[in-house]
DNA sequence: CATGAATGAGAATTCATTCAT
DNA sequence: GATGAATGAATTCTCATTCAT
């Protein structure tokens, strides 16, 4: 009646339910998301959900897992080592909003929903603080100031923390992922000229 | 007469209730936090909790209410107008760094648990977008690029991640304040050097 | 409507849950028991019997535990210490059967539905064991035939066969008590008669 | 195709699914035993059992059927009209005692499993009623005293009671044979002297 | 003959919320 | 003012059973 939910082959099905499922995890959260809607949403039936991944938390992990490499296969296009440091960054920070533009489910569902959900949140907070430390290493080497005065892991830190603000508003759809590009690339590499040292870089201009 | 029954003024059950709320709500969101378990931390009976409050999101909104004031209220503290732009930035980093620090429940509930909570992440996108747009204003101000070029409002985002990014490892505990608020500072007023001129600041060294 | 259903402090509530739970798991056995059907049964909501008994096999174990200090209640009647050995035995089995006469539904849920309940039968278990000793003991203490030569653990372990067959009859109703009484004691005395003697005492006749 | 799919004739599949069933059964109970855990155990799907049997409950049915030949076939054995008396009853309660040492799982799905679900609790009803009238038969001919004076048939529960504890023992696998045979003929011949006598057979000694 | 795929119906458990005292 | 008692409405998860291939 629906139309057709008959007899899919398992990978396929998978596929289905795993769409169905992030999308609804996306819009509600976790706790949020009931298996009957995810059920719904895939047009299958409840113990599909069961047979297929065993519990409500498995689930949504294999979410997570499946978003998390599609995210990891996004971002590895930008790693050539070909490159030269700045084209690298800019290549990479490209790909990430472009990823983020075109997969705003799964950022939601990687970087928003997990975030804040039991059991799932230390996945994040391990993946992020891989990215951070790769972050870390990439601004060191380009830069010439004397490392020991630079907390580079603290720096890292605070651009990805930018680079996740500004692609939630790519998710958002307000913003040209160009602009975006510019501005993180602006900011990570303007960032490390004289970190560390106190101030001595004067803003342009001081009014009032 | 069964003991522990004390009869107390309604501001400071007010207070006593919200506490508990908030530490409860802050070590585990909002779903997983049942009114039980915020009646048992404040050591009274659920019946008061919904005299007092209505509802559990009723009573979640008075805790981000009431920590969203202890936020601003540390905030005013920074925006002396007698002092010179650069200067303020700091104090409001500084002031909003040392609030985290010493608030981290407020900070948990606040930015990580009403933004992942169905009906609450709007207050948190809203006061996150106040916040957003006072630092556009700032840093406009202390620029004399040709402002066409500059998207201030994305990058007053991309700070505010920053901060928010730098906030969660102070809430962690792990990070020296000082040196937080040197590195955030650094950054705010070097991202503006040459926003909006593509790539023309060179990073320190090229090597690879 | 029901009528009664009425703000009844706990402890009434609790013997009126563990009736209907001992009157439902008794008729249906433990699987075929639904906590719907025990609440039904006790004109109470479901949620009443978790807040009670946490789980549905914490309320099996909760009326377990009252059957079973029931019946040992019952049974204590009959150690009186100033019995000799055979009219011990004599009250002892005549309370046993009253017991169950009187109690037809703890001893079903006792000794035909605990012992079929995973989770539970080692309750039942034990405890029969504990019987049985105690019965080994009694029967050890009234025969003077050689110690060595009689297995009176197994021994024990018929007559309290015998015993709990007999009480099954019971428990149907078409039995009387005293005859019951008088057959079990005939048995357990005569029983010991020559046991570990192999077949010496013929029977009264050999006809085919 | 996908290997492991041997067309088996239908004699030896049903022998197949039925030695699962019992074993499973026999393990878990009837509740706690799902089709597909018989499936599994059986290596066939599930279509097949019902293919077969129809449904769970005759799938238990066929079981309970096909153990309850297979004791009944050992039970014959005993039944040589030509032995006298006793003989005939030592001989039929060791082929009995044998039947539960070598068919734990008959024993444990017949009278342990079977008699606690519900549905079928009257097959072991009506079957141990059946044993319970020939062993009255079989102490009423091996007794002179006035028939009128005696409950013959509750006797004999009494007896398959101890008959079915002593078995229970067996199939735990810690009684001897031999001990446990002598054991019930003697009660069984011993039971017999006296009984409707009320109490006219002094236990060998009175001590306390 | 055999099975992978699929589901309807129910069972245990939890929780926000409300009364009667 | 304060609470112990009570529940309606979900929610997760399981299982016997049935098709389409």
């Amino acid at each position: 009646m629906a139309g057709g939910t008959k007899r899919l082959p398992r990978a396929v099905r998978e596929q289905q339910m795993l769409d169905a499922a992030v999308t609804v995890f996306a819009e509600n959260g976790f706790r949020d998301t009931s298996m009957d809607s995810i059920a719904a949403k895939a047009e299958i039936s409840k113990p599909m959900l069961y047979l297929y991944y065993g519990s409500k938390d498995e689930l949504f992990a294999a979410c997570i897992e499946r978003e998390s490499s599609k995210f990891m296969d996004a971002m590895s296009i930008g790693f050539n080592p070909a490159l030269r440091q700045r084209d690298q960054a800019r290549t990479v920070i490209k790909e990430f909003l472009r990823f983020v533009d075109e997969n705003q489910e799964s950022w939601r569902v990687l970087y928003r929903v997990a975030v804040g959900t039991t059991n799932f949140s230390d996945l994040v907070t391990t993946s992020r603080k891989r990215i951070t430390e790769m972050v870390a290493v990439l601004i060191k080497r380009g830069t010439t100031v004397d490392a020991d005065d630079i907390d580079f892991e603290l720096t890292a830190v605070a651009l990805v923390g930018a680079g996740e603000a500004v692609a939630d508003r790519i998710s958002e759809g307000d913003v040209d992922l160009e602009t975006a590009t510019d501005l993180l690339v602006g900011i990570t590499w303007r960032g490390l000229k004289g970190v560390g040292t106190h101030g001595n870089v004067e803003p342009a201009a001081e009014n009032t």
